[in-house]
This record gives structure tokens, C-alpha cells and sequence, in this order.
DNA sequence: CATCAAAAAATTTGATCATATTGTGGAGCA
DNA sequence: TGCTCCACAATATGATCAAATTTTTTGATG
């Protein structure tokens, strides 16, 4: 019998993989907080998975630069330095302008809706203080956004950069609070909408700057 | 003292770790051409290693975008379009000038010279027509320059921006020799030993929009 | 006699392998 | 053509071994 339909159907997608997302989730969103360890045993119990599963989740996440191999054989989150920071604010300024200039070409008007939709809803996770809920948003956001760019070797970089620097964005939402954040997401928009897609990149740099600087800001206290 | 007791192998660098840098090697290189499959128990046989240490290397080179994961359970090395030229173009001129720029700051008059022997070597292969040899030693003088950088992040996207566009740079000689390749290197090492950060930077700029115009003229005929 | 440090044992964790299981593509048959 | 069945390759498990860390023991010193 091929179709006998699994009611707990999991078939489809292998089990490295559904590790490899919800260790990336736990890191993306700063629960694994930097300088913490990660043991391959640790989450086969936390997550119920096997080991090799585990090892190849962990492995992936090594190679995108979301966790950190010390030569002892131990893995951890990684703590930003100040200098990483320089490097990610570089990187992001130079990539994700040219990401929203090529989203801005490829957009529709249900995209910028949809865009819209995932922005409203960050508002609200600001204004009741719900950290977790905006952090995933923005990630959202962002991430939305790159998918209309139509440029996957791009987009794979803008997300590594994320992965370095997500995990921090925890720790400057608690410390600045959430109602201190700025972002340039209406102006991205507005300006999408009209179909400047210069403009729309400047504002998107805008954002990325903003945002990377209070990372700087806060980084820069505890080191 | 801890003697290498070992006579096969340095226990001191796991198996995953040596698979890893041969199967980075044969594909970065072209030695597994685009489009090539890449089955693990074929990996297995030919590098003579066990089957988890070529699983977590594979792992590891997907996430780098080194290879590519066919949604069916195949693995291979991911051919180049047009349109991922381009964005490879972009990527490399946003990014390597500005590790240039920070390399210049950081050298020393013997990493110059250091430098300079490599690009010798280098000639020396374009002069004898040693397609493997040029291809190993141009990424050497371009790894070592980043490597003066001291920006990890950065230089682990241009590592991975190689990782990419490498495979296709057999083909490309291949396609118009050795012999009518040009660079930038000299131009970037008198601009760095004069100090000139931003003449250097401008320098490899070239260097990189040269070599990847290069690229993109033989895709453009393939594809 | 208390305290600290070095050595040794024990436990935890990672690496690797042999093997079982599952899914996919293809061969053979109606 | 469309189906079943089979073989092979990939996925996943648990066992085993090795390395490293932690804890305990022990001895020396003030």
C-alpha cells in the first residue's frame, strides 16, 4: 500500500531537516543566547531527535556562521565583538539595498500587501511589548522582502548575515526596550509602492543602519 | 609530550574535518564539474572515509551553497545561470574591496612580499599552461590578501562567493586559455605597498569585475 | 587541623561505524 | 499505458570508542 496516509505525517520532510529549522529558530531569536553551548546530546534530548540528525543540524548551522566550533570539540552561539558588528553593518548596507531594488521591480501590489499585513502586525507585537512576537516579525518582514528580489545567491547571504546578528537582537530588545525601536518599514513601502525603487533602497538602508547601530550601541557597553 | 602516535592520519583534525576540506577542494577547483552529481556512497569509495564524516561534509558544503540539494534526495554541483553570475558580480565588488581596504591597513611590507611570491607562482602557471596550478594559486593570492583583512564575517561571505563561482573557472579557461586571462594583481600590491588603501581597493574592484565579466561571457554562450 | 593544589577516577560528550529502515527510480508484467 | 515489485541509495538508530571535563581523592603546607 503506497498511500497509507500517516495521520502524524512527517514523511515528507527528513528529520535533519525539521531539527536543522528548529535549531536555527532557537538561535535566530536569541533563545540559545550568545556564549551559551550547544551539545550534540544535549538536544537529542530537547528536541527527541536522533544523533545524526542532530550532528548534521548542528553542522550546517557551523558552515552559515550561526554557531561556533572551538577547537575542543564544543559548539556555542557566538558572542559579537564589536568588530563583527562593523563587519555586519557593512555587509548588510552594501547587500540589502540591491535586495529591495530588485523587489521593487518584481513587486505587485498584493506583494506590497501582503508586506503591509506582516508590518501591522509588528506594531501591535510592539505595542504590547511581546519581544519573541516581534522578533519573529521583523524577521518576516525582512525576509518577505527578499524573496521578491528573485536573487537566491543574495538572499542566502542576507540570511547568513541574520543568523550572526539575530541573536543579539534579543539582548538589545531587552535592554533598550521594544517601544524605543525604530524601523524605516512604512517609508520602504510608500516608496515601493510609487515604484522608486532607489528610494526604497535608501530607506532600507536607512533601516539596516538604524537597527545595526543600536546593536553597535548596546554591543558595545557589555564588551 | 603527545607524540603523533599515528601513522595513517593526525588524530588531532577529525575525519569530517578532512573530508570536508578534500570535497571543498574538488569542487572548488572543478575537479567535479557543474552539474556533476555527488553521491555519498561514491564519496565514500573515493576518499576512503566512513559514511557520517561524507554526510556531514556534504552537510556542510550545501549550506555554503557549494553544492546543491536536489529536492529528491540528489546532491549536485549547482550549475551556474545568468542571473546568479550577476548577483556574484554584485556581491564580489560590494564586498572585496572593502576587505582590500582593510587588508591595506593591516600589512606588513613582508605580507607584501609574501604576496608578491604567490603572483609570481601565479604567472609562472599562466605561462606554462597549467590550468589546476593557476586556478589553486590565483585563490591562494586572493585568500591571503583577505586573510590581512581581519574581518572574519567578510571574509567568510567572500569564501563563500568563491565557493560559488569557482567550479565555473575550469570551464572558463578552458574555454579561453590561460594565456588570455588578466588581472589587477600587480596594480593592487603597488597600490597597497604605497599605502594607497582606496587606489588598492579600486584596484581588485577591477580585478573582480574583469574576471567575473569573464564568466559571464562563457555562461552567456552556454546557457 | 584547615586549606589548597595536584593527581586520579568518573562522568559527560563527541566521533565513528555497522546496521536497520525508508523512500525512489526503474524493470518487468499485465 | 499503467501497475506492482524489486534493488539500490539515502536516512536514521544505537552501540562503541576516545577525548575532555568535572569530581573526588590525596598529599603537602601553613
Amino acid at each position: 500500500m503506497k498511500d497509507d496516509v500517516n495521520l502524524t505525517n512527517e514523511s515528507k520532510v527528513p528529520a535533519h531537516e525539521t531539527v536543522y529549522r528548529k535549531l536555527r529558530d532557537l538561535v535566530l531569536f536569541g533563545e540559545i543566547a550568545p556564549g551559551q553551548a550547544v551539545t550534540i546530546q544535549g538536544l537529542t534530548d530537547q528536541l527527541d531527535a536522533g544523533m545524526t540528525p542532530v550532528r548534521e543540524a548542528i553542522r550546517r548551522l557551523i558552515a552559515e556562521g550561526a554557531l561556533d566550533f572551538m577547537g575542543n570539540r564544543r559548539v556555542c552561539v557566538p558572542n559579537l565583538s564589536v568588530q563583527n558588528v562593523n563587519e555586519l553593518i557593512f555587509a548588510r548596507q552594501a547587500i540589502e539595498p540591491q535586495l529591495i531594488l530588485l523587489a521593487t521591480q518584481h513587486a505587485t501590489p498584493e506583494d506590497i500587501d501582503h508586506l503591509c499585513r506582516i508590518d501591522t502586525e509588528l506594531d501591535q507585537a510592539i505595542k504590547i511589548g511581546d519581544v519573541t512576537a516581534y522578533l519573529r516579525g521583523n524577521y518576516r518582514f525582512h525576509k518577505a522582502l527578499y524573496a521578491l528580489s528573485k536573487a537566491p545567491i543574495l538572499v542566502s547571504i542576507a540570511d547568513g548575515l541574520w543568523l550572526r546578528f539575530g541573536p543579539s537582537l534579543r539582548v538589545v530588545c531587552g535592554r533598550i526596550g521594544t517601544l524605543n525601536l525604530t524601523d524605516q518599514h512604512k517609508e520602504t513601502l510608500s516608496a515601493m509602492r510609487a515604484g522608486d525603487a532607489e528610494k526604497a533602497a535608501r530607506a532600507i538602508r536607512e533601516d539596516v543602519i538604524q537597527g545595526m547601530e543600536q546593536v553597535r550601541h548596546v554591543m558595545t557597553q557589555t564588551a
